[in-house]
RNA sequence: GCCCAGAUAGCUCAGUUGGUAGAGCAGUGGACUGAAAAUCCACGUGUCGCUGGUUCGAUUCCGGCUCUGGGCA
């Protein structure tokens, strides 16, 4: 036929969920390239932090798009998803599988669903100027169509960054719905654990990179003339840790005790995303799950 | 042993001038196509400690008991 559509396998899951490790036994085993799919481990530095793959493991097994940009620098969707077209590319002329790895569900999806994204850059200082504006004003700004859009979901409709970005949309003729147009045949593998066991590695993994030095980095970085707002903004780990360096938690015990209780609330959101994509076959990690991940993709190969 | 104060949601507590109760936190579910580890929305039945009494009606008033703090011996 020759329009049949290139094949490459996505791998997801919540934090601390094993989805790394893997994701690259499976791309051993059927002759596969990484690219990540998360968005701060995009940025350089901070390995602990947002729990980078060690330098044995990328010798492995090729990794793409970690540390392709500094801390501070803007990143966004559209741009993970051009970097990650063009590695898909390359990993296919070498007759490669691509295995996209990772836990941020939106650039998942960008890739996965082939989402269409206008080429027009976001009109930054604008936003700033707006975003001081109460969000009735906003609202108040917007076209009759837009409104209709955003006030048929009443968590868009308070969310000032959706309205900022819906106002940007109408004021540039972009069309509000999305349209999305995949490239690829795509297998779509989850990763999952009973909550509990969940829960336990995810406060497993914080002991261990505390004890690693995790919040080292963000003293140094802090100490090196470091953005706090930045640090604020990347979240967790480093928006908990940046308060606790600064004093707003009364003892190390409390702030683990928050920021693990935010890892947890996040791995939920992170499902929350996963769950409403029903082509994603989600396999037990407590029951042989490399044996069927490796089953399933032999057989999506084959099809 | 005596005196005082408590006992209400998983936790901290508010409240009911007697008509079976509500905040914060925690938790759960959800939205989200250019910040996504971000941002936003929704959801509160619990023997009101146990047991008698008064009352049409008690979580609320009265008595006893149990437990927990604190004080006095």
């Amino acid at each position: 036929m020759g329009n049949e559509r290139p094949k490459i396998i996505t791998l997801v899951g919540t934090n601390a969920s094993g989805k790394s490790a893997a994701g690259i036994e499976l791309a051993k085993i059927f002759n596969g390239e990484i690219i990540s799919a998360d968005s701060r481990q995009i940025y350089k530095g901070f390995d602990l932090c947002c729990g980078k793959v060690t330098r044995e493991e990328t010798c492995a097994v090729p990794h793409h798009l970690l540390d392709v940009r500094s801390v501070g620098e803007p990143f966004s969707v559209y741009e993970y998803q051009q970097l990650a077209y063009a590695a898909i590319s390359e990993i296919l002329e070498r007759g490669r599988l691509p295995f996209i790895v990772g836990g941020t569900g939106l650039y998942v999806s960008a890739v996965a669903s082939g989402y269409v994204l206008s080429e027009k850059p976001p009109r930054t200082e604008e936003h700033a100027r707006l975003a001081e504006l109460p969000v009735g004003e906003l609202q108040a700004m917007l076209t009759p169509e837009a409104r209709e859009y955003l006030e048929a979901n009443p968590s868009d409709w308070q969310n000032k960054r959706r309205l900022l970005r819906v106002l940007e949309k109408t004021a540039d003729g972009e069309p509000l719905r999305p349209r999305n147009e995949p490239r690829y045949d795509v297998l779509q593998l989850g990763v999952t654990w009973p909550r509990e066991t969940l829960h336990k590695r995810i406060d497993q993994r914080l002991e261990t990179r505390i004890a690693q030095g995790m919040i080292s980095e963000v003293r140094e970085y802090l100490e090196n003339g470091g953005d706090r707002q930045v640090l604020y903004d990347l979240g967790l780990e480093y928006r908990h840790i940046l308060l606790y360096l600064t004093g707003e938690y009364p003892s190390m015990e409390a702030f683990k005790q928050e920021l693990s209780k935010e890892i947890k609330r996040f791995a939920k959101r992170q499902m929350t995303w996963f769950r409403r994509d029903p082509s994603i076959r989600w396999l037990d990690m407590e029951s042989g799950f490399l044996e069927q991940a490796a089953g399933l993709i032999r057989e999506f190969l084959a099809g």
